[in-house]
DNA sequence: CTGATCATC
DNA sequence: GATGATCAG
C-alpha cells in the first residue's frame, strides 16, 4: 500500500513541522513590528518617502475562497500554490461540475488574468489545482474552483490520468484520517546544458499563460489532531505511465521553497532531498 | 473522476 | 456566444 512508505518517509516528518511552524514564525514577526525600535521607525519613514509614488508590489497576497486559499502569480497567470482542507464530511454532497464553467477570476485585474481563449487550441488543458471533486459539499465552493486563478495549463492525458489518480488518493486518505490538508501548484524546473543551468517554459495565448514543466502536491494528513503522514509529489507535466517509478524526479526542500514561495522553518535543512514516494505502489 | 469538442439555438 | 449532448482517458 501507498501508506506504508508514505508515513515512514523521513522527509515526511520534516515537512509536517515545516508547515506547522511556518504560521508560528509569522506571528513572531508581527509581534516585533508591533513594537519597532527608533531605527526601524526611521527606516520606515525613509522607505515611505522613497516609495512615495508607489512600487511594483509583486508579493502575492493570499486570496481566500469558499473552500480554498491561493497565492497568485501575476506574471505567469497561474496560482503559485493552492491550499485546501478536506474531510470525509466535506467530500459528501451533490454539487456537480455540470453547473459550472471555467471563468476568469473577477478578483484578478484583467491585465494579469488568464482567459479561456488562452487555453483553447493551445494543446494544453485547464487543470484544477484544488480539484472540483473536492468541493462536492457546496456548489458555491465548486464554482470558486472553476476560476482560472485555480487553473494551470496541464497535459491532457496527465490531467485525466496520473494527476487524477493522485487527487483520488488524497480523497481516499480521508477514510483513514480525520483530516487532510493539501497544497498544490505548478513548478518550472531548471535543466542543465553545457554545465550551466537554465529555466525555460512555454507561454500560451495572448495573455502568455505559463506552462509549468512540473506539478507538485504536498499532502499532510491528520489523526487525533496530530499530523501523522505527509507526502511530497513532484511530477512532470507530461503523459505518465502509472507503472513508472518516479524516484528520479527528486527535489530539495530549498528548490521547492524557491520555486513555489512556500516558506519552511528557518532552521530546516533545505538541502535535504525530499524522498519522493514510489508512485507505482502508491496508486494501486 | 479528469477534461475537450461539436451541434444547436 | 451560450448551452447541452457526446466523446475520450
Amino acid at each position: 500500500m501507498f501508506l506504508r512508505g508514505f508515513v515512514s518517509g523521513t522527509a515526511a516528518s520534516t515537512v509536517v513541522f515545516a508547515v506547522i511552524y511556518a504560521s508560528v514564525n509569522r506571528k513572531e514577526i508581527y509581534r516585533e513590528s508591533d513594537n519597532p525600535s527608533f531605527e526601524d521607525i526611521n527606516k520606515l519613514e525613509r522607505g515611505r518617502e522613497i516609495l512615495k509614488y508607489g512600487f511594483p508590489n509583486r508579493g502575492p497576497e493570499l486570496m481566500y475562497y469558499t473552500n480554498h486559499v491561493l497565492a497568485y502569480d501575476r506574471a505567469k497567470r497561474t496560482p503559485v500554490w493552492v491550499a485546501e482542507h478536506i474531510t470525509a464530511e466535506t467530500l459528501k454532497g451533490y454539487a456537480s461540475r455540470k453547473y459550472e464553467k471555467f471563468l476568469p477570476d473577477p478578483r484578478i485585474p484583467q491585465m494579469f488574468s488568464a482567459q479561456n481563449s488562452d487555453y483553447q487550441k493551445s494543446g494544453w488543458s485547464r487543470g484544477h489545482m484544488s480539484p472540483a471533486g473536492n468541493h462536492k459539499h457546496s456548489q458555491e465552493a465548486m464554482k470558486d474552483s472553476f476560476f482560472l486563478s485555480n487553473i494551470v495549463p496541464q497535459n491532457f492525458e496527465n490531467n485525466a490520468g496520473f494527476w487524477n489518480r493522485l487527487e483520488m488518493y488524497c480523497r481516499d486518505l480521508t477514510k483513514d484520517f480525520q483530516s487532510v490538508r493539501i497544497i498544490s501548484g505548478p513548478l518550472v524546473m531548471p535543466y542543465t546544458e553545457e554545465g550551466k543551468k537554465f529555466i525555460k517554459y512555454q507561454i500560451i495565448g495572448d495573455n502568455e499563460v505559463a506552462v509549468p514543466t512540473h506539478l507538485y502536491k504536498i499532502i499532510l494528513a491528520e489523526r487525533k489532531s496530530q499530523p501523522v503522514a505527509v507526502g511530497v509529489f513532484v511530477i512532470p507535466n507530461q503523459p505518465l505511465d502509472f507503472s513508472h517509478h518516479l524516484s528520479k524526479y527528486q527535489i530539495t526542500l530549498h528548490q521547492l521553497e524557491s520555486r513555489t514561495g512556500i516558506k519552511f522553518v528557518p532552521n530546516l535543512d533545505l538541502s535535504k532531498t525530499v524522498n519522493l514516494c514510489d508512485i507505482h505502489s502508491c496508486l494501486i
